[in-house]
RNA sequence: GCCGCGGUGGUGAAAUUGGCAAACACGCAGGUCUCAAAAACCUGUGAGCCUCAUAAGCUCUUGUGGGUUCAACUCCCACCCGCGGCACCA
C-alpha cells in the first residue's frame, strides 16, 4: 500500500500548480487570434475542452493582506487565509475565473515598530519579513495568483498611493489644518480617532473623590430634598458620617467599584495625549451621508454595517440661535445643537466648551476683572488637561460663569452662560443648552455649580414634583408641562411642533450632527510614503498655491468632480468646510493653503530616501527631517523658487485602501507599470482590467477592521469614482453571477463582506504576551497543510471562529489517512470470477472505441490497473442515495460559510461509504469459501439478492435504485455486486467525493484524483482527452487539475428513497415511526392508509386507546400527529 | 445608556421552511488484535427513572420566565448572562 506522505505530496503539487500557472486568471480579456492568453495554459490550445472552466466569468475573491509586522503568521492568520482559499476554490469550482491575490502591507507602524524592536532598519527588516511571510503564505497551499502579488513599500506601488493623494488634494478632498489631534507619546506620532481605543482601567480613588461619590450616594438615598449649599451638604455628611457604623464598609466599595476609561492607542494601548500640530487631513466627512446610506445596500455583515453606523454617528436635530442679552450687535449669538428642543421651555443655563470661539469676545467685553481671572484661570486649567484627564473626572462637573447671559426667545427668559470642559467643542457646536430637568449630565452640572432645575416633561411615573435627585430626571418619555403651547403634548409630537416652530421664527434650522470626523493622514514616522507636497515660502507670502494655477482653473472649468460639485451632496458638514476657509465645490481659494503645490504626476514616485536615524523624535517632527538637502530641498512647481518637501508620512491605511484597486493590473505583460487612461495620462490601474475584474465580488478579513480599514476604503473609492477615474457604465454587469450589476451603479468597492471569527488557543485569547501563539509551520511539518486546513475549518462556522486543541488536529489527520487508503488500498482479492473473465475478453475485442459499455464493464486488459479494495465499477443504490446528500449538503455549507458541515457530510459520507465496503466484504468472504459448489446458498443469500436487483436498475445519478427493504444502517441490504466487483464506488463518484474535498485538503484531492484519472485512461474508457501516461502523477502536463472540475450536481430525485420514515406522534409526542412505500405518497388516499396504518401500529395503540382523536395532523411523507383528549 | 452578535451534552458544534434535539468530530469508557504498548478496528457515551437483568419503556433537557401552535432551538413578549461597537454625543 502506498504510504500517505504529505510532505512529498504537497510539495509536489503546489510546484505543479505554479507551473502550469493554474491560479492565474485571464486577467485580460481575451484577444482574437492570442495564442498565449494568461491561464489557458492548462487546455490544450485551439480545443475547447467543455470541461475547461477556465473561460468563466471573472470572480475577484479577495483577502485582507497582512502587514509583516511580527514574527511571522500564526494559526489565526491561517485560518482566515484558509477560509477565504476555500470560498475561492469552491467559487472556481463553480465554472468563475477566480483572482485571489495576495501581497503584504508592509509600510506603516506595525513593521516599523517590529524593526526598532528588533534593532533593524525597517526597510531591511522588510526583506526578511517578505521573505518569511511568502514562505509561510505559500506553505498553506492557497489558490493564490503570486504574479499579480504588492507590497506597499514597494516604490511602484507607493508611487500611486501618492498619486491618489495628489488626486484629492486638487479635488480639494485633502487639506491643511492646525487641530487638536491624538498623540501617543510612546509611539511619538498621531493617531486618528480610528487609532484610538476606549480601555476601562481599574482606578483607586483618591479620599476627596470618594467624598464626591459618598455624597451622591445621599442624595440618591433621600438624604436631601432641596438643593443646598455646599456647606450643608458637608454637615450633612458629617451627621452621617458619625452616626454611620458602616462608614469603612462603604469606602472600601467605593474604591472597589470605580472603574475609569481612558482612550490608549491601538497598537501600543499607551494613554493618548493631546497636542494641536498643522496636519493634512483627507474630507472623508463630505461623504457621510453616502457612507452611511449605501450601507443599506450591500451585502455586508451586520456586525460590521453597525459598526461603521456607530461610527458616522448621524444624528438628526437642531441648532437653535441665542442672542446675548447685553449685546446690541445681532451677530452676537450662541448656537446650540439639540435633538431635544421640545424642552426648550425646561433650559435653564447654557454651557460653552472652553474652546468656544464666542470666548475671546467674552474676555474683551467682560467688566469685572474678579469674573475675567476666574474665567482666564478655568480655561488654562482646562486647556492643559488632555483628554485622558478629562474624561477620567467621569462625571464630576466643574464650570464657571461667564457673567454673560443668553435669551431664550421662545419664553424670554435669560440663560446663564457658563463654561464648563464636559463640553467638547468638537461635539454639535460645542455649545449647550442646558435642560437639567430632562438630561442626567445636565442635571449634574446644575447640582455641581447650584443652577436651578425646571420640570416640563412628566414621565409615565406621574411623577409631577420639583426635580432633586437624578433618579427623578426624565429622559425618555412622557408629556409636556410648563411649556406653553406644547402642553399636553408627548414629547416626540412636541420635538417636530417645536423644530417646525423655531423654525418658522427662523430662531433655528434644523440639521445634522455626525460622529465622524476627517481623516487625519500626516504621520511623523519614517515607515511610510512621503506625503508628496512641496511648501514654496516664496508662494505663500504671495498668497499662491496650486489652487491659483492655471491647472486648477482648468479643472475647475470643466470639472469631472461632479458629484462633489453638485448641492445635492452638501450636508451639515458644509458648516464645517466653511470655517476652514474654503468650500471644495467651488475650490474657492483656501487660505491655509497658501504655498502649497503637489509633486507633478510625472515626478512620483517620492521616494522615501534612506535615513540612518529613522527612529521618531516627538515634537511633531518627523525623521525625513535628518533626510539631507537632496531631499528636502526642490524647486517650487510654481515659482520655480527654492522649496521645501513635506516630511511627514501618510497613514497606513491610506496604503491599504485603495491595494485591491492595483492588484489585478500587475504582472502580466504590463509588468508592474500603470496604463494610459482615457486622456493619455498614465493611471494606477489598467481601466480594461479594472472594468473587468472590479468591484470586488467577496472580501472576508478581520471584524477589527470594521471601521478603519473598510470605511477609509469605501470612501477613497468613492472620491475616485466621483473624480471619474472608473468607468463601469459601458461595462460588464454581465460579469456578475447573476448577469446584475450592483446595485449601487458601482459606487461601493466590496459587493460582499463577510468577516471571519478569531482562533483561540485552549479557550484563551492567543497572545505574544501569554506566550501561546500557535505558529502554523510546525503543524504544517508535522501533518501537512490539508491536515491543518481541514481542521482549522472544521472547527465551527468561519464567522465565529475557535478553538484550536492539539487533540482534534490528531483526529484529522487519522480521517485523512482513511479517506488516503479507501483511494490507494489495493483489493486482496486478487481472483478474477469466471464472470469477470468473460467480460475481460469482451473488452478487449472493444478496443478502445468509446461504446458506453466501456463504463459498466471496464477494461482489465492492462496488467496494471490497480484494482482498490474501496473502488469498483458501480456505486450501490444506497451510497448514490448518500453521495447525492453529501453534495447537497456540502454545497449548502459552502454557500454559507459553514464549512464545518460541509466537512461533516463527506465524512458521513466516507464513514457510510466504509461501512457499507465492509459489509460486501462479509458475502465476498461466504462466497471465496463456498465457491463453485454452493453457489445457490449464495444466491439465495439475503443481502447479496437484494443488492442485485438495486443494481440492476441503477444507473448514473438520479437512478431509480432500490433496495428492496427497509432501509436501516443495521441491515447488510447496501451490499454490493459480489466478489466481480471489487468495491461500492464507482470511478466516477469516487471523483465527486474527492471534489468535495478539494476546496479544503487541495493537495491530498489533487493527487487522488490524477491517480484515479491516471487508472481511468490506462483502462481507455470514456473522460480521457489527448493522451496521458500513468506518470500523469508527476506531472500535470495533459491533465485536468481536479481545481478546475465542475462542483458536483446533486439531483432531488436521488435523495429519495424507496422507503419513507414518518413520526408517529401523539400529542406531538414521538411514540413511532413507521416505514412506508415513497410512491405510496403519491397515490389519491395516501394520506388516509398511512393514518391508519400508524393508528394500527402497536406502539401507537396503547396511547390511543379509550381516547377520542380529536384532530389528525399529516405533513405529507415526514410526520403524523394525533390530537387526543 | 444605545446599537449589533451570541447563549444547545464533558468539549467544538449540527438541526434546510415551525415537524424525530444533539448529526459530524474531540474526549472518555469498554472490547478486538498484541508478550506488551502504540497504531488500526469495533461498541458505547445528554440527564434521570423503571427493571434482578436483558429487551423495551417512561420522564426531563436548547440561558430564565411567560405566550402563540397539533407541534417551538426555531416565531412573539419580558428578563438574565457573555462578546463586540459607540458614548459627558448635547
Amino acid at each position: 500500500m502506498i504510504v500517505y506522505d504529505h510532505k512529498k505530496i504537497e510539495r509536489r503539487w503546489r510546484e505543479q500548480w505554479a507551473r502550469a500557472r493554474l491560479y492565474q486568471p485571464r486577467i485580460a480579456t481575451p484577444r482574437v487570434g492570442s495564442a498565449a492568453v494568461s491561464g489557458e495554459i492548462a487546455t490544450p490550445r485551439g480545443k475547447p475542452s467543455n470541461n475547461s472552466l477556465r473561460r468563466g466569468k471573472p470572480y475577484y475573491n479577495l483577502m485582507m493582506f497582512p502587514y509583516p509586522s511580527a514574527e511571522g503568521l500564526h494559526v489565526g492568520n491561517m485560518y482566515a487565509f484558509t477560509g477565504s482559499d476555500v470560498w475561492g476554490r469552491y467559487m472556481r469550482m463553480r465554472g468563475f475565473d477566480v483572482f485571489e491575490p495576495i501581497g503584504l502591507d508592509g509600510f506603516g507602524i506595525h513593521s516599523e515598530n517590529y524593526a526598532i524592536k528588533v534593532g533593524q532598519h525597517p526597510a531591511l527588516q522588510a526583506k526578511k519579513s517578505q521573505e518569511n511571510f511568502y514562505r509561510q503564505l505559500g506553505a498553506i497551499g492557497n489558490g493564490f495568483a503570486w504574479e499579480n502579488r504588492l507590497e506597499t513599500y514597494n516604490p511602484e506601488y507607493y508611487r500611486w498611493t501618492q498619486w491618489i493623494f495628489v488626486q484629492l488634494f486638487k479635488a480639494g478632498l485633502a487639506y491643511r489644518q492646525e487641530a487638536p489631534v491624538n498623540w501617543c507619546p510612546s509611539c511619538k506620532t498621531v493617531l486618528a480617532d480610528e487609532q484610538v481605543l476606549q480601555k476601562e482601567v481599574q482606578k483607586v480613588q483618591k479620599v476627596q473623590e470618594v467624598q464626591e461619590v459618598r455624597k451622591e450616594i445621599l442624595r440618591l438615598s433621600g438624604g436631601s430634598r432641596t438643593t443646598r449649599s455646599a456647606q450643608d451638604d458637608n454637615a450633612d455628611l458629617k451627621s452621617v458620617s458619625a452616626s454611620s457604623s458602616e462608614e469603612g464598609k462603604e469606602d472600601t466599595n467605593v474604591q472597589r467599584m470605580q472603574k475609569e476609561t481612558v482612550g490608549v492607542c491601538e497598537r501600543c494601548e499607551t494613554p493618548v495625549e493631546i497636542r494641536k500640530l498643522k496636519q493634512w487631513f483627507f474630507r472623508i466627512t463630505q461623504y457621510a451621508d453616502r457612507l452611511l446610506e449605501n450601507l443599506a445596500k450591500i451585502d455586508w455583515d451586520e456586525k460590521v454595517k453597525a459598526a461603521q453606523r456607530n461610527w458616522i454617528g448621524k444624528k438628526a436635530g437642531i441648532v437653535i440661535k441665542y442672542q446675548i442679552a447685553n449685546s446690541k450687535n445681532e451677530s452676537d449669538y450662541i448656537e446650540c445643537f439639540t435633538t431635544r428642543p421640545d424642552t426648550n421651555f425646561g433650559a435653564t443655563f447654557i454651557v460653552i466648551a472652553p474652546e468656544h470661539p464666542l470666548l475671546q469676545k467674552i474676555l474683551r467685553y467682560a467688566q469685572d476683572d474678579k469674573q475675567k481671572k476666574q474665567i482666564q484661570d478655568y480655561l488654562a486649567k482646562s486647556l492643559k488637561k488632555t483628554a485622558q484627564e478629562r474624561q477620567q473626572e467621569g462625571t464630576k462637573k466643574t464650570g464657571v460663569f461667564t457673567g454673560f447671559y443668553a435669551v431664550n426667545q421662545v419664553n424670554n427668559e435669560s440663560l446663564p452662560i457658563w463654561i464648563s470642559d464636559f463640553v467638547l467643542m468638537g461635539v454639535g457646536t460645542g455649545a449647550v443648552v442646558g435642560v437639567p430637568g430632562h438630561d442626567k449630565r445636565d442635571f449634574e452640572f446644575a447640582q455641581a455649580v447650584r443652577l436651578p432645575v425646571k420640570r416640563v416633561v412628566v414621565g409615565p411615573d406621574g411623577d409631577r414634583s420639583e426635580i432633586t435627585k437624578i433618579s427623578q430626571v426624565q429622559e425618555e418619555a412622557g408629556t409636556m408641562v410648563n411649556s406653553g403651547f406644547l402642553d399636553g403634548m408627548e414629547i416626540q409630537k412636541a420635538i417636530t411642533a417645536m423644530m417646525d416652530y423655531l423654525e418658522k421664527k427662523r430662531w433655528g434650522e434644523r440639521t445634522f450632527t455626525y460622529h465622524l470626523r476627517d481623516w487625519l493622514i500626516s504621520r511623523q514616522r519614517y515607515w511610510g510614503p512621503p506625503i508628496p507636497m512641496i511648501y514654496c515660502k516664496e508662494c505663500a507670502s504671495k498668497g499662491l498655491s496650486w489652487f491659483t494655477s492655471d491647472e486648477a482653473s482648468q479643472i475647475q472649468a470643466n470639472s469631472k468632480h461632479q458629484a462633489l460639485n453638485s448641492k445635492q451632496n452638501l450636508n451639515s458638514n458644509a458648516q464645517k468646510s466653511k470655517d476652514l476657509g474654503f468650500r471644495i465645490w467651488d475650490l474657492e481659494f483656501p487660505a491655509s493653503m497658501a504655498g502649497w503645490w503637489p509633486v507633478a504626476e510625472e515626478d512620483l514616485p517620492v521616494k522615501l530616501p534612506y535615513v540612518e536615524d529613522y527612529q521618531p523624535r516627538g515634537e511633531g517632527k518627523a525623521p525625513l527631517e535628518k533626510a539631507g538637502k537632496e531631499f528636502l530641498e526642490v524647486k517650487c512647481p510654481g515659482c520655480g523658487a527654492r522649496a521645501r518637501r513635506e516630511t511627514d508620512v501618510s497613514d497606513t491605511f491610506l496604503d491599504s485602501a485603495w491595494y485591491f484597486l492595483r492588484y489585478p493590473s500587475i504582472g502580466g505583460d504590463k509588468g508592474n507599470k500603470g496604463d494610459k487612461g482615457d486622456e493619455g495620462k498614465e493611471l494606477p490601474w489598467q481601466p480594461e482590467v479594472t472594468r473587468r475584474w472590479l468591484p470586488v465580488d467577496m472580501y472576508i478579513g478581520g471584524a477589527e477592521h470594521s471601521v478603519l480599514h473598510l470605511l477609509y476604503s469605501r470612501f477613497l473609492w468613492m472620491a475616485l469614482y466621483d473624480m471619474g477615474y472608473f468607468d463601469f457604465s459601458a461595462s460588464n454587469g454581465a460579469r456578475l453571477p447573476d448577469g446584475q450589476g450592483p446595485a449601487l451603479g458601482w459606487e461601493e468597492p466590496f459587493t460582499k463582506f463577510r468577516a471571519h471569527g478569531l482562533i483561540i488557543k485552549d479557550g484563551a485569547k492567543m497572545s505574544k504576551s501569554k506566550g501561546n501563539v500557535v505558529t502554523p509551520d510546525e503543524y504544517i511539518e508535522k501533518f501537512g497543510a490539508d491536515t491543518l486546513r481541514m481542521y482549522l475549518m472544521f472547527l465551527g462556522p468561519l464567522r465565529q471562529g475557535g478553538d484550536f486543541r492539539d487533540t482534534g488536529i490528531a483526529g484529522m489527520y487519522r480521517f485523512l489517512e482513511k479517506v488516503w487508503r479507501m483511494y490507494t488500498e489495493p483489493s486482496e482479492y486478487s481472483e478474477d470470477s469466471e464472470d469477470l473473465k468473460v467480460r475481460r475478453s469482451e473488452d478487449q475485442k472493444v478496443g478502445g472505441s468509446d461504446s458506453p459499455n466501456l463504463r459498466l464493464s471496464g477494461s482489465l486488459s492492462n496488467p496494471s490497473f490497480p484494482r482498490l479494495k474501496y473502488i469498483g465499477i458501480k456505486t450501490t443504490p444506497e451510497l448514490k442515495r448518500k453521495l447525492n446528500w453529501a453534495v447537497k449538503r456540502a454545497t449548502d455549507g459552502m454557500e454559507h460559510l459553514k464549512y464545518n458541515t460541509a466537512i461533516a457530510a463527506v465524512m458521513e459520507l466516507t464513514n457510510k461509504w466504509r461501512q457499507t465496503r465492509n459489509e460486501v466484504q462479509e458475502v465476498q468472504k461466504v462466497q471465496e469459501v463456498q465457491k463453485g459448489n454452493q453457489i445457490s446458498d449464495i444466491i439465495n443469500h439475503k443481502s447479496y439478492r437484494q443488492s442485485t436487483e438495486g443494481m440492476e436498475s441503477m444507473e448514473g445519478i438520479g437512478g431509480k435504485g432500490r433496495t428492496g427493504s427497509p432501509s436501516s444502517a443495521s441491515s447488510p441490504s447496501s451490499a454490493g455486486r459480489s466478489s466481480s466487483d471489487h468495491g461500492v464506488l464507482s470511478y466516477e463518484d469516487a471523483g465527486r467525493v474527492l471534489k468535495l474535498l478539494a476546496p479544503f485538503a487541495p493537495h491530498m484531492a489533487e493527487e487522488l484524483w490524477q491517480r484515479l484519472q491516471s487508472t481511468k485512461s490506462t483502462r481507455g474508457t470514456r473522460g480521457t482527452r489527448g493522451t496521458r501516461s500513468t506518470k500523469s502523477t508527476e506531472s500535470m502536463e495533459g491533465m485536468e487539475s481536479i481545481h478546475t472540475q465542475a462542483w458536483p450536481r446533486y439531483e432531488e430525485d436521488a435523495l429519495k428513497s424507496e422507503m419513507v420514515t414518518v413520526v408517529v406522534q401523539v400529542n406531538g409526542r414521538v411514540r413511532a415511526t413507521i416505514e412506508i412505500k415513497n410512491e405510496k405518497l403519491k397515490m389519491k388516499n395516501s394520506r388516509e392508509e398511512v393514518v391508519e396504518e400508524a393508528k394500527r401500529n402497536q406502539k401507537v395503540v396503547p396511547w390511543l386507546e379509550g381516547k377520542e382523536i380529536r384532530k389528525t395532523i399529516w405533513v405529507p411523507g415526514k410526520l403524523i400527529n394525533f390530537v387526543v383528549g
